[in-house]
DNA sequence: CATGAATGAGAGTTCATTCAT
DNA sequence: TATGAATGAACTCTCATTCAT
């Protein structure tokens, strides 16, 4: 079983860290998802740390940028994402899998409106984000993938990136006011169906 | 006394128009297409104006709200895509007519990036849009769904209004930094596989 | 006599202005005067819109930056000092017109805390400040230099721009508390006698 | 039990100090010196205390006001100062030392932007700055004045402390963008020369 | 009707200073 | 004592919207 590394500190080393200042920047991050899910990735960040009980400052210290505390709040789930993959390869067919995947990451996407956005923006401050995607999910549905087509499921060829964007734009949206849940499940449903298509 | 031309003007009721007015009106239209295509609806007003060689005030004046103007802008284009319907019906089979349409759709999208923001935001202020979308664009779609079918193609049993939100979202971030004009195509198409794809 | 334009425009072509407009332009440099009298040209940019009595949306109208205003303030009188110097130069003897014309210049810079400063800060926001004082103030005391040395006074053998920068130093912190005013008199004096002294 | 060093602290009692606080008090001087020659004296505290390698709060241990920071940096050189003339006595015939010993008093100006400005702030914290300045600085020059004067050679009736204060604002701003770092020294000289003029 | 000047709320960001650890 | 995390006031700047001209 591989190791799962989680990442969820703003900088690469922060060996030791002060009690008071780990609450804080646990808050934060709760914070931030809250208001990233509410009113998107451009809210003010007043109020993310209004929310969390922090002053601006304190936000500031542990996010210089926004982009990174963005990138925190998605990493932290992406890596939660990419660990059920391990289990759910565990309990079913690969086939099932990677439905079964594909809409447990839908359920990640659910309330990160301004993923996609991020991803694509160009900016590079959201470089770090797309590289840790790209080394995280990317490979996890790959794996599915190859699996599927392994156990004799005929799979289009396509760049599981793209697709994850694909399905993470359907989403985009979602949750949204005058839209059924269900909507979006249902369109992913239909991009999978393309997916075992047999022409392209 | 001048002559007096109708125009559709930006409410529902069509009135008398100056004919300076009418062309300011025209220019903000044209200007407010380039700004959205070029850095989104959420543009500042006064580019739109300056663009348009107008003040600000005029155009307050015949788009009180910004959603007004949008509304308006993406209203010109819709009627265009709704139009090329018939002509695609006249010169293709009814199958191949339905894929053609769904690409000139998301040509039609490509420079309208908060098309799909704004018809999912909950605003009250694009009902109209949404409206109109529903109105216009969603029977065309049924139409060419229900032509392939009745010449035999079996094809998805989908809400017709769903899928045209899901193929705006996958065409969603197009034309952007690092992603190549052939990406959303690509999902287009894996989304059109879907359809026709015998389970559901 | 030549002409002597005034130049108290932001920009160089504000053909015709509204009469508003022209008063809160004004209010703004008179309260931007007093303010970097009272508080040096770092002062918040508020305090200055207050005293003028408009917001500081019209402030960033005239003067979109802080640089903007400050060469502004300064260049109006820059103006009338270098006009003072026509006067003088009529009614006193070239050597005497030298002194006068140089106790003139430290009137100008009495309440002019930041202008050595912006002139010397090497921000390419104030070039046109340096610009405008090199084109006016240093051709100015080159002229009367020139004059008292064609009316047989020795004087050493100075870079007219290097001495209006000392002299502008001298200036600096007079008015100041606990500072007699005639302090900064004193040391220029001293100077322009080190003018005339026979060795360097 | 450690050796307890009597080391001259901030305030003006000295008193028993640990070593590694010694050592802290010596950083911060050390690294407030570099810091204000490179940003001058209202750099950020942060800045500083970095440098030294130590937390702001021990900053703040030792100078609770920023004011007794640079009042320490600049006295630990005026001290320097000082004690040069007696060495420049020693070895010049009065005239060229006092000439010498103000050129001397230039290098120390020379990274000490604020020195002048903290001078005549008029800030009730820079007194005992001011004070070290007049009992120290001033002295000094007025005995180079009396010795020079002593020995035959004619000088301005001037305020030795006003005088040292011209000085210090002829220097500032050297080694700025665009200026000669000859710049301020010709100017000093120009000064000088003044000194010795026949009239006033 | 058209204009664009004025307004001012609101968002981002910095940094001096305090104080829990 | 030393540390540096937290705080929040203060500042800059932008832009939607109004309204005098």
């Amino acid at each position: 079983m591989p190791s799962v590394p989680t990442a969820e500190s703003p900088s690469d080393a922060p060996r030791v860290m002060r009690a008071d200042a780990r609450q804080n920047l646990d808050a934060l991050l709760e914070a931030a998802k809250t208001e990233f899910a509410a009113s998107g990735v451009d809210t003010p960040v007043r109020a993310i740390a209004d929310r969390a009980g922090v002053g601006v400052g304190t936000l500031y210290r542990h996010f210089p940028r926004r982009s990174d505390l963005i990138s925190a709040v998605f990493r932290r789930e992406m890596d939660a994402c990419v660990t059920a993959a391990t289990e759910i390869e565990a309990s079913f067919p690969p086939d099932e899998a990677l439905d079964r995947w594909i809409l447990r990451y839908t359920e990640f996407l659910a309330t990160k409106q301004g993923l996609a956005a991020a991803l694509h923006s160009g900016d590079p401050a959201y470089a770090p984000l797309a590289d840790y995607f790209s080394a995280r999910l990317t490979p996890t549905l790959e794996r599915l993938l190859e699996s599927a087509r392994r156990s004799g499921v005929r799979i289009q060829d396509v760049d599981a990136g793209e697709f994850l964007g694909a399905v993470a734009n359907l989403c985009h949206g979602a949750e949204q006011h005058g839209r059924s849940p269900a909507h979006a499940e249902r369109m992913v449903r239909l991009l999978l169906a393309g997916l075992r298509a047999s022409d392209g």
